[in-house]
DNA sequence: CTGTCTATCTTTAGCAG
DNA sequence: CCTGCTAAAGATAGACA
């Protein structure tokens, strides 16, 4: 977890999973212990070592944990099982949200993608004609919705702010830029050049987003 | 555990105690997921909770689950004692570790502040005159170990650096806090300003060490 | 409420003693 | 093997959509 990012699976080295081991558990017996605190709630760990002869370890109370241990046993095979196969749902729960995220992400990135190639395109740095049908459509979209955040732009200018209402002259383009810029700007001055709002844009673009399934908390089980 | 440090104690606000029960119950079934993958041993965590009415999750398997509790049941009633006892006795654990490490940290602290004193004397700010019998004491032992250090430095620089060889006529006082810069300078190039070895020396003394029982992990159970 | 963001706090992997 | 350190990865409280 720290230094290098760990993969998950067995650590083969035995020097390095009994340390492992050993700093994890104390982790998780330390967090339970903290929940339980925290909202008052009975929680049991149970970890079998292969370093502990009696392997068992529970940050429960005595008490806590024999009532734990009795309701499970008192629980109907029925609901037994169906906590079971909660288990043995857990990881496709994980990977459905996984999926979920993973598709969102990717949509975002193809956006991301797309803008870049607008700016590209502002630049001269690409030509659209070399762009495939869908690319262009997919632009197209794009453009047309800074178009339509350009004329909120416009509007709001005009209504609140006559100094900067000249910006409603501006070629298209660079309005759009503008505009791109404008969830930054609100909350201070106005950008005004558009040639440095572009070049800023450029430089925040290409940042496609990352995505890892093990970042991943299980949440709801 | 972020924006604010919380305190482990019972959260009263029912939706911040509720959020907080889900982050972290995700939190401890994330961790023991990963434990049992890494080290491939059997985990299990109960958490009984006032949202779930089927209170119990596991992140083991369905076997391994049955295993552990069996094994639970079969523990003779001496183990499960003490085993049950060390949970009594987790608390303690901690805090005869904590009570050493702030014992430690305390120690650590006084000779800090001894240096410090030092130093102030090097640069007039404090009169010796001022300290009581057992500061001078103090300082007087830290004082000698400087002398010590400087005499062996000596003897390197005697025998290794010609160049340097002239450091053994400096005032004791100057001497004693090259000696305190030498750690530093071990691996680089040695320091030769008496003054601004002092200036930087005063910039680093007044840092005294936090300690926090909170920070420490319950390790070993 | 459920999900998202992020500034901070906490855990821990890899080393050195 | 254990202890301590530290930089980097991870968890999460609080605020917000």
């Amino acid at each position: 977890m720290a230094r290098n990012r760990v993969k998950m699976v067995y650590v083969e080295n035995d020097t390095s999973r009994k340390a492992t081991f050993r700093k994890r558990k104390g982790g998780i017996m330390k967090k339970a212990l903290e929940l339980s605190t925290l909202c008052d709630v009975p929680v049991a760990v149970i970890i079998e070592s292969e370093y502990n002869s009696v392997p068992e370890v529970f940050p429960a109370s005595r008490e806590a944990m024999g009532t734990l241990l009795a309701k499970w046993d008192k629980l109907s095979l029925v609901d037994r099982t169906k906590k079971m196969v909660n288990q043995e749902t857990f990881l496709n729960q994980r990977i459905a949200k996984a999926t979920e995220k993973c598709k969102k992400v990717t949509k975002e990135n193809r956006e991301l993608e797309v803008k870049k190639v607008m700016f590209d395109c502002l630049t001269e740095k690409t030509a659209p004609c070399l762009l495939g049908k869908n690319e262009l459509l997919d632009l197209g979209g794009v453009v047309d919705q800074y178009i339509k955040g350009l004329n909120r732009r416009i509007e709001f200018l005009t209504k609140n702010d006559d100094a900067s209402s000249s910006t409603s002259v501006v070629p298209a383009a660079a309005a759009a830029a503008t505009s791109l810029a404008m969830p930054r700007a609100e909350m201070g001055s106005y950008s005004t050049g558009f040639n440095d709002t572009i070049q800023e844009n450029m430089n925040v673009m290409p940042i496609v987003k990352d995505f890892d399934l093990n970042q991943m908390q299980s949440e709801e089980l």
